[in-house]
RNA sequence: GCCGGAGUGGCGGAAUUGGCAGACGCGCCGGACUCAAAAUCCGGUGGAGGUGAUACUCCGUGUGGGUUCGACUCCCACCUCCGGCACCA
């Protein structure tokens, strides 16, 4: 990628802003030339230039401290100030850390790749690469203006081809890797090889080419993942319609992962939420595989030799309920669909089969609850009760999950029930609910629920009288002895559709031979670089029968076609998805720089230490997609031993978002939010009235502000304490550019109290107010703790508190000057730095130690206490501090308010919580 | 439908373990400075009653119950908003 440009740095003028009288306040206008001189020193000092273990300056002797934002997507709008949110939040605790003695890792980058650039490209017809360039630029600009201490000389973008040969290079591990469940972890196919054809290769490896039904968006041209089709069956980006169709795609066998994808999830201190919402995603459900036998279509001996006794095998969540299956479906896309089938029942089979295969998943799900379905004619064999039941299909079963096919069991499973309701096939209880004997005729409802077996025996097995986890293993064991079934876990989790139909991605470092072989290319031979070209138009169609065509299939044939070993190769001309480049960017802010490895040996084992990353803030939006991607390249990495840690993110944070107020017009169009005026309580745009919401800012709601505005008027120093004042950093709130004035004036007061207004020298005075150095101390506690506990709003209301008590009190002196400047400077470090200077300092006070607080200083000598009479505050008491338990229950008992009321009364009970509160109980 | 998260003044929010609800900021009201305004500084500000101003009283953390000497905080039921999943067998 581009360098990132070398600070905008118009020079501070040496001439003071002119502003009347008092021509060295903190205006908005002196805070931009501090800014800007302060920026531009960071930058020609390297002040956050970090060296890794081996570099000159590296001292291993301190702990280190890994702190990731979420890398952003170079918009070509720029950020908008809900963007620094997190990142001003990581960069206050990054100051915060250096001053504690930590070596910070604080790296930025961008995710490239994706749609955006691409579109434009094909609308503009400039090249994405140009476009993406320009777009980093800007933000990089941007970022820098908000005073972030990122180490640039680590920065990087996904689209960087020193980057992507190394993306290239994992999914070589990736191709080159099988796992193996012996021991649950992914090895080198190399050690399969031997055993094995080169065609059962491929159905090891971790990534693969398969004929499978994947998510088509015509509209977009490409293929979707799961992950990326909304519940209304349409893409993610655009909202087009998107269609299940067959096509021979790249997929990544993230399945064989799902077990420890799961649990590790214990590993790591990420927010309960986002961990279940993992899981859910995964899916994990223990229960058991039960084979049906088929039976046979014609009275009369049952089998005609050993190879016809088919089976169905389905996964059942519920084996203890086997002996009410009454019926089973398939999906209508099953394989045995039309084994099973009879002649009489063909044409109607056949009838369905089409008419599902033609209704998209959009028209699946708005009528979800109608059960349809038609018998086959066919019927099987309950394993348990050994009677014939029919085998139906119908659209409620999904080939996609356990076997396509299920055990219908009316009395315990609603989706049964309602299809048994409907086509009147018989419902067997088999199972009571604990306690009251089954209340009322359930006529509407099938009981789901667990409870005890009844009606659930044969000759060799009994459940009845058993409670339900005891009726599944005893049935289970008693399948499993029959050879009819075991117990299985399965997941819900589909292996990874890796390939897409564009042009800005990572090229797929694959050849395919004429006779369709695969062959991958050598770690040598990376990168493949993009072919330079043109005309990057996807064919994009209105029919969802249309064959993808790539981009990449116009690239020159210098590009396209490879020779080799006399035989002529075909490049892979599908790319890799935008996730790929996020799936590893961590690891290289190690080593960025590294030609020879993906990440140094050394780095990685260092920055990623024990837990992986120490700190990954972003938005809870990434929850199962970019977070569970990375989780599962990460362990691929880890089991080949590329990695030293089973997790890359120790510590997850997510950030709330910022909210704006949004404005409709009559048609429900959002109009641009800077032009809506507010007028006798009602919102006019363009002279129209309009309506106003609240939603996350951005650019489709038209009510997105950009932070260089916010620091034009303000300064970056006051936006990055309004940030972090407006509320917790974990939930969302709202942008209220009303409120930003009140830290503006707290930095003009901080400025007021240590600089002469009139000739900009510091203001200081000698003897130290007792009460402001106790307070003092005081403070560096409370924002120490709050900058731990990532309480960024009332750290700030702490030094706010601070500031009033130290203007009251008259000043500070030169010392508690000093010590709160420290403190303000993770916050506010552009002022903090100035005001440094000024006291004398030639360097930067980035990496002065965090000042001490004296516990001594922030315990009183006396204390007051409320006292309660029935639980309402009735009278305060003074007592010292140390005062025991009997000394202020007498204290309380003899105060003049609290005997006048209790005139008359008998004390029942009197709570003393020394420190806290006197409750005396009385009637 | 299921699973999460959240509901506190006019607004954003605070209350770290069950212990003085409303810190801090905005806004608003009053005052100082000013010819005047802006800026700045000082004071007030949950609601209702009450007083000459004090004092004082009652109500108050979405709603209704409960546990407790004491509940914004814990438990049960419900309402609203936000996020996720959705025929997953």
């Amino acid at each position: 990628m581009t360098k990132p440009p070398t600070a905008n740095a118009r020079e501070p003028s040496t001439a003071p802003p002119a502003d009347g009288e008092y021509p060295f306040r903190y205006t908005a206008r002196l805070a931009n030339v501090i800014e800007t001189r302060w920026q531009t020193y960071w930058d020609q000092h390297h002040t956050f230039v970090t060296p890794n273990p081996g570099d000159p300056g590296f001292d291993s002797d301190k702990p280190k401290f890994y702190c990731l934002d979420m890398f952003p997507y170079p918009s070509g709008v720029g950020l908008h100030v809900g963007h620094p949110l997190g990142y001003i939040a990581t960069d206050i605790l990054c100051r915060y850390k250096r001053m504690r003695g930590f070596n910070v890792l604080h790296p930025m980058g961008f995710d490239a790749f994706g749609l955006p650039a691409e579109q434009f490209a094909v609308e503009h017809g400039i090249h994405p690469r140009v476009t993406t360039e320009r777009n980093i630029a800007n933000m990089v600009r941007q970022l820098k203006a908000i005073g972030l201490s990122y180490d640039w000389g680590r920065c990087l973008a996904t689209t960087d081809t020193s980057y992507y040969k190394w993306t290239q290079w994992v999914f070589l591990q990736l191709y080159n890797s099988y796992f193996d469940s012996a021991v649950n972890k992914a090895r080198p196919i190399s050690e399969l090889r031997e055993k094995k054809p080169d065609a059962v290769l491929a159905e090891h490896r971790l990534a693969y080419m398969a004929e499978v039904p994947v998510n088509w968006c015509p509209a977009l041209g490409t293929v979707l993942a799961n992950e990326e089709v909304t519940s209304e069956g349409r893409s993610e980006r655009g909202n087009h319609p998107v269609y299940k169709r067959p096509l021979n795609q790249w997929m990544l066998r993230i399945t064989a992962y799902a077990e420890r994808l799961a649990e590790d999830l214990e590993l790591v201190d990420w927010p309960e939420p986002i961990k279940l919402m993992q899981r859910n995603w995964i899916g994990r459900s223990e229960g058991a595989m039960i084979e049906f036998q088929i039976a046979p279509a014609m009275p009369g001996p049952p089998a005609q030799g050993p190879g016809s006794m088919k089976t169905i095998p389905v996964f059942t969540t519920r084996p203890d309920t086997v002996f009410g299956a009454t019926y089973m479906v398939l999906a209508p896309e099953h394989p045995l669909v039309d084994q099973v089938t009879t002649d009489q029942q063909r044409d109607a089979v056949s009838e369905y089969v089409r008419l599902a295969a033609s209704r998209s998943d959009t028209e699946r799900q708005i009528d979800s609850r109608r059960k349809t379905g038609v018998p086959t004619g066919g019927d099987a064999i309950n394993p348990a009760t050994g009677e014939h039941i029919p085998i139906w299909i119908a659209d409620y079963v999904m080939m996609g999950y356990g076997t396509g096919a299920i055990m219908a069991v009316p009395g315990h499973d609603q989706r049964d029930f309602e299809f048994a309701k409907q086509f009147g096939l018989p419902i067997i209880e088999v199972v009571k609910p604990h306690g009251v004997p089954t209340p009322g005729d359930s006529s509407d409802q099938a009981f789901t629920g667990e409870g005890t077996s009844i009606n659930s025996a044969n000759n060799e097995v009994s459940l009845n009288g058993l409670s339900t986890p005891q009726a599944k293993t005893t049935v289970t064991r008693w399948l499993e002895s029959k050879g009819v079934g075991n117990a299985e876990v399965r997941y819900k989790l589909r292996d990874w559709l890796f390939s897409r139909q564009r042009y800005w991605g990572e090229p797929f470092p694959i050849l395919h031979a004429a006779d369709g072989r695969i062959v991958a290319l050598d770690e040598s031979e990376l990168p493949v670089e993009l072919p330079e070209m043109n005309d990057f138009t996807p064919h994009t169609s209105d029919d969802p029968d249309a064959s993808p065509r790539p981009p990449l299939s116009r690239a020159p044939d210098t590009w396209k076609y490879v020779k080799r070993d006399g035989g002529r190769f075909e490049r892979e001309l599908n790319t890799m998805p935008q996730w790929a480049g996020s799936c590893w960017y961590y690891l290289r802010f190690c080593d960025p720089h590294n030609a020879d490895r993906f990440v140094g040996a050394e780095a990685e084992r260092y920055w990623m230490g024990e837990r992986g990353i120490d700190l990954y803030v972003g938005g809870a939006e990434h929850a199962v997609l970019h977070l569970l991607y990375a989780r599962f390249w990460h362990k691929v990495l880890y089991d080949l031993g590329h990695v030293s840690t089973p997790e890359p993110f120790g510590h997850l944070f997510n950030q709330g978002y910022i909210q704006a107020y949004a404005y409709t017009d009559e048609r429900g169009i959002h109009v641009d939010s800077e032009k809506v005026i507010e007028q006798d309580g009602g919102y006019f745009f363009e002279g129209r009235a309009v309506s106003r919401s609240l939603g996350k800012m951005g650019k489709s709601l038209k009510n997105a502000v950009s932070p260089d505005d916010i620091c034009e008027q303000y300064g970056c120093d006051t936006l990055r304490l309004y940030e972090m004042y407006m509320g917790p950093l974990q939930a969302s709130k709202p942008w209220n550019p009303r409120d930003i004035i009140g830290l503006h004036r707290f930095l003009q007061r901080v400025w007021r109290l240590a600089v002469d207004e009139q000739n900009g020298n510091p203001a200081v005075r000698d003897e130290a107010d007792p009460t402001v150095e106790s307070q003092l101390h005081r403070t560096i506690a409370r924002v120490e703790q709050d900058i731990e506990r990532q309480a960024f709003n009332t750290a700030i209301a702490a030094l706010i508190e601070f500031m009033n008590i130290a203007t009251t009190a008259g000043g500070l002196t030169r010392d508690q000057l000093h010590r709160f400047v420290l403190i303000l400077a993770p916050f506010a470090p552009h002022i903090a730095e100035e005001l440094w200077c000024k006291l004398g300092h030639k360097e930067s006070l980035a990496y002065e130690p965090w000042p001490a607080f004296d516990q001594a200083m922030l315990t009183e000598n006396f204390i007051e206490l409320p006292v309660q009479l029935g639980g309402k505050v009735r009278a305060k008491l003074t007592v010292p501090a140390d005062a025991s338990v009997k000394q202020i229950e007498a204290a309380a008992l003899a105060d003049a308010k609290v005997t006048s009321l209790l005139a008359g009364k008998t004390v029942r009970k009197v709570v003393v919580v020394p420190g806290k509160i006197v409750n005396i109980v009385a009637d």
